[in-house]
DNA sequence: GGTGCGGATGTGACCGTACACATCGCGACC
DNA sequence: GGTCGCGATGTGTACGGTCACATCCGCACC
């Protein structure tokens, strides 16, 4: 009882109008305002107009907690993401953050601080307990898959990699195909001596590569070597150049990424060797900057807008209950630059 | 009443289980399994331990949307950014997104699509009607913060980025220091003719990093010339440097950021001129590649992750009413590689 | 002119939680 | 030993929406 009263005499706290107050000033109901904010087909225009005109008048703006309370819909869509800052990622998370604000969707992006498993399972609770009504796996690491089978996730999700494990909720990039296109390409400038600079072990993408690396090689009855597993940081790629280079028993590397393919070059300079003369460089990713490197690095380009964006559009005609959608594979593009020449 | 003898009948709609479920299993009243969610100190040792095991059980999770509902308060933190790839904004970002989760408060990201008006005045609207307690700006435009002044925010927000318009909410890297130190190293190197490529035009940290060249310069009674706009892309970098070589009336350039500084080394190549023999290059940012470049490059590193970590700590400080913490701006730093040398 | 029907609008209940307040029991104190 | 105080727990209510259902009205129909 004095809580109203007190209210209406000291109006201090100035309370976020609701759909009640819209309903008074425009006279009528709070339900006909209700079905103007969901825009139900029968409503009068000119009741409308007022509804709309008190919604104006009063700076209202309804309460998402209230809706996803009733409705149980938070209109939210759970990323897990992995803490980098890598091109592929970043770009992917974009293209979603768009394509999930224009469906009327928001996104709740959490980062794993690492791959084990309870920092797997806290993001995921994380998320659950935001009541997400999707997710997207980006953190392409095995384990991270391997934890999401265990935690039995109950809404629908799409990974941005593909496993063997989950090929029914994967939406990817073909990365043995593009593998193949890069190391295609070098045996056909008459490479027979590759090497191999991979990802992490444990990322689904390095694995990928790996196997379209050694799948090619086999195919076109080459010697396959052991890969070299980094870290995907330009240092690395530095760093095990310099090693490599020492005994120079190849003429061509496919390097894992971009950043990777960078520190191999500076390397290569620095043993005082000449890409292409002397060495034959394919990255993969395609970042903006590959194309400034010296020389202007070959590489394989990967559409991570388009995943992006697929990635939403797979989940939300899921959450519609529509059909299942095509899972193709999106193409990845060889990028044929300066940083490749034929065999000396 | 029909209603929960039909739920009790066929419970084929699994409702996640309420507080008052886990009361019931734990033989309490909702109330207490409240107190226990919220770490209220009186409740008896065996209680707690009763409600626990119920929590466990029934695999409750607290609803989010009832509890923000009632509470009013969101825990949730918008960030305003733009849709960028860039290293130093990314970066900041995952500061921003762990040090809010360690909070408990999660984050609510939305991009801008231009820097229009109108464009911003609807992320910020989205976010509004997120009810974010609190708004953290990375977009670094100047129209953005014109905008936001307009727009009259009503919680408090911080700019991860300084204008002459809002000190108050800004933390910073100090990027006029930054320039000042990168253009310092080059006259202190004996360059006289120093250019300056800058990021666009309406980039808050592009025209901090113009001034402090222009001041360093002015300080040290040296010509200064127009500054180059650019995009902040190895692209530009690229193009410009063509054009800028063909009259080649300097031998130093400070270029606003590493990318750029990239492209800009691509064309330096490409003129037959050598880094740093004929040309000293000082980038800005120190992203993780630059030390790979060819020459690796002198740049200025700035601390993007303490950034965010202190937009956190700055805006939950003052949504617990703290007292206005310190905005001393972060300190950049000259790293000195190769790209740098004395002028022949 | 009564009936049926459908479009437009209003009423009651409920979603799951936290806050304010009430209650209860028990030891300490004078 | 009665009262006070406090720790532990329970009860009522509000938050701001949406859904199911009820109501009202005007019109077409036989």
């Amino acid at each position: 009882m004095t809580t109203h009263d007190e209210r209406a005499a000291e109006p201090e706290r100035v309370r976020a109008p609701n759909i009640r107050d819209v309903a008074k000033v425009a006279g009528v109901s709070y339900q006909t305002v209700s079905r103007v904010l969901n825009d139900s087909p029968s409503i009068r225009p000119e009741t409308l107009q007022r509804v709309r005109a008190a919604i104006e008048e009063l700076g209202y703006r309804p309460n998402q907690a209230a809706r996803a309370l009733v409705t149980s819909r938070s209109r939210t869509i759970g990323v897990l993401s992995a803490q980098t800052v890598h091109y592929g990622p970043t770009t992917a998370t974009n293209a979603i953050e768009t394509a999930a604000r224009e469906a009327g969707y928001r996104l709740s992006i959490t980062n794993i601080s690492s791959t084990e498993y309870a920092s797997i399972k806290s993001a995921v609770d994380y998320l659950m307990s935001q009541s997400v009504e999707a997710l997207i796996v980006i953190a392409p690491q095995v384990r991270v898959f391997e934890a999401l089978n265990d935690l039995q996730v109950t809404v629908p999700f799409v990974t941005l990699e593909a496993t063997g494990l989950n090929t029914s909720h994967s939406l990817w990039v073909d990365q043995v195909m593009g593998a193949r296109l890069a190391t295609r390409h070098l045996v056909e400038l008459g490479h027979t001596e590759i090497m191999h600079i991979s990802g992490p072990q444990d990322w689904i993408e390095a694995e990928a590569r790996m196997q379209g690396f050694l799948r090619e090689l086999s195919d076109a009855d080459l010697r396959t070597r052991a890969p070299i597993l980094g870290d995907w940081t330009a240092s690395f790629g530095y760093y095990a150049g310099l090693e490599l280079l020492r005994y120079r028993d190849f003429s061509a590397v496919f390097v894992g990424n971009d950043q990777m393919a960078l520190g191999f070059m500076h390397a290569c300079r620095e043993s005082g060797l000449s890409v292409p003369g002397d060495i034959s460089i394919v990255g993969f990713d395609d970042i903006p900057e590959a194309a400034h490197f010296a020389p202007p690095l070959t590489t394989v380009r990967q559409n991570f807008a388009e995943i992006g964006r697929r990635a939403i559009a797979l989940l939300l005609g899921e959450l519609r209950g529509e059909t299942e959608m095509s899972h193709d594979p999106v193409q990845p593009e060889l990028i044929i630059r300066e940083s490749t020449a034929r065999r000396a």
